[in-house]
RNA sequence: GACCCCUUCGUCUAGAGGCCUAGGACACCGCCCUUUCACGGCGGCAACACGGGUUCGAAUCCCGUAGGGGUCGCCA
């Protein structure tokens, strides 16, 4: 038998995110919400966020505020108020306790101790380990005194059950690998069971997209929507993410709450781009705006295999997007960092320099965190630290350096073109090409042989600090390498 | 162990019986551009897990094998 869909019939599309908050976001978190905001977004839908706090011993607040402002960072917002699991704990019970009048659910005795028993022996013998029903069919008188009773849903004993998943396809099991699953519990309190589908169903969600550890939890769910008579929603069980060795995720690689590679400098749009291209397509596409990923996101292009993390594409796209972002908003974004490292706040001059230095320093990082380090030069105060391939290259060049000084502290006007032109003119005095001059002169000005244009840095540096840089390093000795 | 799912270049993937001498992207290797490094351009390396079928024809359909993953809680 196959199970009719609320979505089939023609039902505004809703979808959800229903984290419970045991831990921070992790990426495959981050990842299925993404899709289903894409999903809402795309069929002009709305996206739902519910914490499932039923657990109260694993409650966490802290993972509450890390999971509301992972979303929140990564740019996925949810429609309405986030709703708490727990808070309808009253709406739980009393829909276990129709199941219960109605005949679907039935009292269970059984203790703790008798299920791992019956467990053992289930497996010692190489039978399914299910709970075998025992209280199903016995007459409640004999229940034993003192014992509070789980409440538990009878679940069909014979044939099977199909969903049609919209990722997994038709996907089939036999009625007797579904046990009759707890409702309730000895203490009255409501499982993720029964909570999850009451919440969907009152949430109205119409599609259910989450990992596919959850796959066999759509079976015992559909039993759950049927013996309520609502329709089951569409499900649609996405792969999960695995390490780049192709194991699960641990915290050895990217197990990692969002905010770490926050703070390890990726932009949270490189990141929804990198996601959505993990275990879904649209034809060659790889560079895809949000715009159209809202337009084209759709459950048919999501793969079936398990993706492996890489972070190496992960730098690319970001660098693509480093290369995209305004150069305002990186000079924030990097400043932070800078004053750390600094060991002070900036100033104004630190960030009038850092502004007018980001469109050179962008276009050659990856992360915020290689731009940081790579606009370094600009805000160290002098003296300036040298690298070990930059001192040589000044002790080597200080006679050229020294008229390129000459030729710089005589520009009336200090700008790109005349600073260019100085130079390109020490090089020729010399008899040397551009290249001799241009790296002795990158070394005393930025302390390394790797940096944006040389012309452009001078400029940002301005005339007075150009000069000083370049004065330190005739002067010789320039202090050892480190800190930049 | 039982049940379920998966398997195209190192990685992410395109591919829905002939358009495939299997395409793109990242990574890697050359060359070009060039004041360094990036960016960009051009080129290269590199895959249909294996074995049987079905078909005039299979990466695409079926079966099996191997490998990987998931689930078997009064956790979510």
């Amino acid at each position: 038998m196959s199970t009719p869909t609320a979505a089939a019939q023609g039902a505004p599309l809703v979808t959800r995110f229903a984290p419970s908050p045991t831990g921070f976001l992790h990426i495959g978190g981050a990842r299925t919400a993404l899709f289903n905001w894409l999903l809402a977004r795309r069929h002009g839908g709305r996206f739902l966020l519910r914490i499932e706090d039923t657990d109260r011993a694993r409650y966490n607040e802290a993972a509450v505020a890390a999971i509301i402002d992972g979303l929140t960072w990564l740019g996925l917002d949810w429609d309405g108020e986030p709703v708490s699991q727990f808070a309808r704990r009253d709406r739980h019970r009393a829909a276990a306790d129709r199941l219960l009048a109605a005949g679907h659910a039935y009292r269970c005795y059984a203790t703790p101790d008798e299920l791992a028993e019956m467990r053992d022996r289930a497996r010692a013998a190489g039978r399914p380990v299910r709970y075998d029903g025992r209280w199903r069919d016995r007459d409640p008188a004999e229940a034993p005194a003192g014992v509070d009773p789980a409440i538990r849903l009878k679940a069909p004993t014979d044939g099977s059950l199909t969903i049609e998943d919209a990722v997994q396809g038709p996907v089939t099991v036999a009625a007797d690998q579904l046990d009759d699953m707890v409702l309730l519990r000895s203490d009255g309190t409501p499982t993720y069971m029964l909570s999850v589908v009451i919440d969907d169903i009152d949430m109205g969600v119409t599609h259910v997209v989450r990992g596919d550890d959850h796959l066999t939890n759509a079976f015992r769910q559909t039993l759950l929507y049927r013996a309520l008579g609502a329709a089951p929603p569409v499900f649609a069980h996405i792969p999960l993410i695995h390490g780049p060795d192709g194991a699960k995720l641990s915290k050895r690689h990217g197990a990692l709450g969002i905010e770490a590679y926050r703070d390890m400098g990726y932009l949270p749009e490189a990141l929804r781009n990198y996601l959505l291209r993990l275990g879904w397509a649209h034809g060659d596409d790889e560079i895809i705006s949000t715009a159209d990923a809202q337009a084209w996101f759709d459950l048919d292009g999501v793969g079936r295999a398990a993706a492996r993390l890489d972070l190496a594409k992960l730098d690319h796209l970001n660098g693509h997007y480093l290369r995209e972002a305004a150069d305002d908003r990186l000079a924030a974004d990097i400043a932070p960092r800078l004053a750390a490292a600094l060991g002070r706040p900036l100033d104004d001059g630190d960030g009038a320099r850092l502004l007018a230095g980001m469109d050179g320093l962008k276009q050659r990082a990856r992360t915020l965190d290689e731009l940081a380090r790579s606009a370094m030069f600009y805000v160290v105060p002098r003296p300036i630290p040298f690298d070990d391939k930059a001192t040589a290259l000044v002790v080597q060049s200080a006679p050229l350096l020294q008229d390129v000084v000459a030729r710089l502290g005589g520009l009336e006007t200090w700008s790109q073109e005349t600073i260019e032109e100085a130079v390109r003119g020490a090089g020729e005095a010399a008899g040397v090409k551009l290249g001799k001059v241009a790296q002795p002169l990158r070394a005393a000005l930025t302390g390394s042989t790797i940096s944006p244009g040389i012309f452009e840095v001078a400029d940002v540096l301005g005339r007075s600090e150009t000069l000083g840089r370049l004065a330190d390093a005739v002067a010789g000795a320039p202090p050892p390498a480190g800190g930049g």
